[in-house]
DNA sequence: CGAGGCCTTGACCGCGGTCAATGCCCGTGG
DNA sequence: CCACGGGCATTGACCGCGGTCAAGGCCTCG
């Protein structure tokens, strides 16, 4: 099947894994398919899965105390999203998961989860590279967030994930770079 | 001896160790003492090692591109300090880490830690664990630069680490909520 | 004692947010 | 098929938060 090799492609950026261990890993997964704009996890539930993307875009993000959104990651076809703060410790979501696109993905429960991490070395290992992964991302958002203009940002964006700038919308974009739509469309003109 | 303990407290938060494997572990750990403003990693050093503090105080900080400091991560007795983005990749790190007070740290280097995490499992775990901490760590500090006002932030500090303001200079906790320390400053006359 | 660092206070101003008007695109229903 | 409504993008006008610059006072340390 051409997903568990996309999955297995997935995992072992990270750790190789055996044949057998896969195939444990696999029997947990489960294939599902949502539409665009589709929320996969509301304000205030617990996350309980953990998507791997096969196809499409996913994002997590805030809603502020003024009302309105914040993006905090964005994920495309071979990434990974979930809301960890609330997954590893299965507690109240702050954060929201929606669907950008019609997207296909490939979804972990946390119970499987943390029993292949206990049962599998290698998957405890994924998990911890996954995180540090994680952890450096979130290191660079925090660099740009506090030393960066506005612009400067959206320069970055433009330089390292020009994609973003493909298959987002104004709206989306604005709300990750933590500036206004208007803002963001006036450096689109230059 | 005392130190010990303490140590064993900071890394027991996270996991229980065995009598041996504690054993293990501190036959790594060198104790060391340095005056307050003491520069632990320079600008484009690798970090080879961990800190367990065990008195006074350390942060690490960035250098924006117009030359001011921007603390990431402050940290006092029983809490680790390192900068994982340059440990974990043995990567030249663009944070400086230093002591604010007179301090004493255990340090671990980078060889010996990785060492003990593909020796004792637990270890691992632990790794695992302070990382998840760490993220979501940098989860609400993101959340707190996205959402919240200069004003907003300072109430923060106010209710949830007032330890900060007795033992920081305005200038560093200026540098940590990400303000001028003329804003801090009126801030704080309310 | 003098020098340098830190804190405070005032004056100024620019980045970027808010509000509002307009236009465009698209999906839906008559 | 066209008409209509809603969401998104653009552009202009305005303005407030918070940064910058500068001056003055205080404390520490050599």
């Amino acid at each position: 099947m051409d997903d568990l090799a996309l999955f297995r492609n997935i995992i072992e950026q990270q750790v190789n894994f055996s044949d057998s261990e896969v195939e444990t890993i696999v029997e947990t997964l489960k294939h599902k398919s949502y539409k665009a704009n589709t929320l996969l996890l509301g304000n205030g539930e617990v996350c309980k899965h953990i998507y791997f993307i096969l196809k499409g875009c996913v994002r997590t993000y805030y809603i502020s105390s003024k009302g309105d959104e914040r993006t905090r990651y964005i994920s495309f076809e071979g990434q990974i999203n979930t809301v960890f703060t609330s997954f590893v410790a299965q507690s109240p979501s702050s954060e929201l998961i929606e669907t950008l696109e019609d997207s296909e993905v490939l979804v972990m429960g946390y119970h499987d989860f943390y029993s292949l991490v206990h049962q599998i070395p290698a998957w405890e290992t994924f998990f911890r590279k996954t995180l540090e992964d994680a952890f450096i991302y979130q290191n660079i958002k925090i660099e740009s967030l506090m030393t960066l203009s506005a612009g400067e940002r959206y320069q970055m964006v433009l330089a390292q994930t020009p994609h973003y700038l493909q298959r987002l919308s104004n709206r989306i974009l604005s709300t990750y770079l933590n500036i206004s739509q208007e803002t963001l469309s006036r450096l689109k003109s230059k």
